[in-house]
DNA sequence: AATCCACGCAACCGCCGAATT
DNA sequence: AAATTCGGCGGTTGCGTGGAT
């Protein structure tokens, strides 16, 4: 892989130069220069980073710090309600894949998305569900903090699964709710929000989501899995990658790129 | 003014699949 | 074909902050 192998040598630089500052400096783990366990990672590239920079990370740690903060382009906080929305209707459908439901908002990390979720939406959701009303009947439950997520099925014949995809890369979308909507930038419009806009569907690009329709029909494929994990990847070949995209009529080129994954992006 | 507590978020951990040797 | 290495993901942890008492 070029490009990892490639970024690792920008990260060096970068790191280099910036370290590992932080504009927030306040919460979370402040960057520390003390020694971090090199778990899974990797000797030689572990060894390579923290040699180049002196910081004693591994490579694993330095892409997570780049991914989730250094790289330019990232967006922090101020969620917008059209994202806010769009974060609850994926993560209805996808379940917990941060990294795919961050794929749909640019400028958004997984972490950050996760975080998200864990803190605000998931409590608004509780409260949502707790007060009898939903306006998401296809979102997920709200997970609690330590519920395990993927490893509990859901009842069976009851609710509908999500999709259990994996390493899906999806790093462009189109969210053609109205027209003029690229146009206006992340200025969504205020009926994005509206429950009848995005009831259940959803546009992306040229091709309109039937979101109802896919997790009906990703309920009745038999791909669940007997592992109570939902079984295989979506992104094996063959399996839910394929159907999804067969569903939506995008269809990869097989390796790797177009359909799902190079939905062209028009929102910022 | 001091203390407590809940919250937000960056970072860490463990696992898995893909790629490479 | 098997073993090893690497990249990536989701879950969890723990620190700092700000509000409440």
């Amino acid at each position: 892989m070029a490009a990892p192998k490639a970024l690792i040598c920008a990260m060096i630089i970068l790191l280099g130069v910036v370290g590992f500052t932080c504009p927030r400096a306040s919460a979370g783990r402040v960057p520390s220069v003390a020694p971090v366990p090199v778990r899974g990672a990797s000797t030689g590239e572990s060894n390579i980073v923290s040699a180049g920079t002196g910081l004693n990370r591994c490579g694993k740690s330095c892409r997570l710090r780049w991914l989730n903060y250094l790289r330019p382009g990232i967006k922090r906080g101020n969620i917008s309600n059209d994202e806010e929305e769009l974060i609850v209707r994926l993560h209805g459908l996808l379940g917990n894949r941060w990294s795919l439901i961050a794929g749909r908002l640019p400028g958004r990390t997984d972490n950050e998305i996760k975080n998200y979720w864990n803190t605000t939406l998931s409590k608004r959701m509780l409260q949502s569900h707790g007060a009898g009303c939903s306006d998401h009947p296809q979102a997920k439950p709200p997970l609690p903090p330590q519920a395990g997520g993927e490893a509990q099925a859901p009842p069976e014949g009851t609710s509908s699964s999500p999709i259990r995809t994996k390493a899906l890369r999806c790093t462009n979308t189109v969210l053609a709710v109205a027209e003029g909507f690229h146009e206006q930038g992340r200025a969504a419009p205020e009926h994005v929000a509206e429950e009848d806009q995005l009831g259940d569907c959803l546009s992306i690009g040229s091709i309109d989501l039937d979101l109802e329709g896919i997790e009906l029909g990703f309920m009745m494929s038999p791909w669940s899995g007997a592992d109570g994990l939902g079984g295989q990847h979506f992104g094996a070949p063959g399996t839910e990658a394929d159907d999804l995209e067969e569903l939506l009529g995008l269809g990869g080129d097989g390796d790797g790129h177009g359909g799902l994954g190079d939905l062209e992006l028009a929102w910022l």
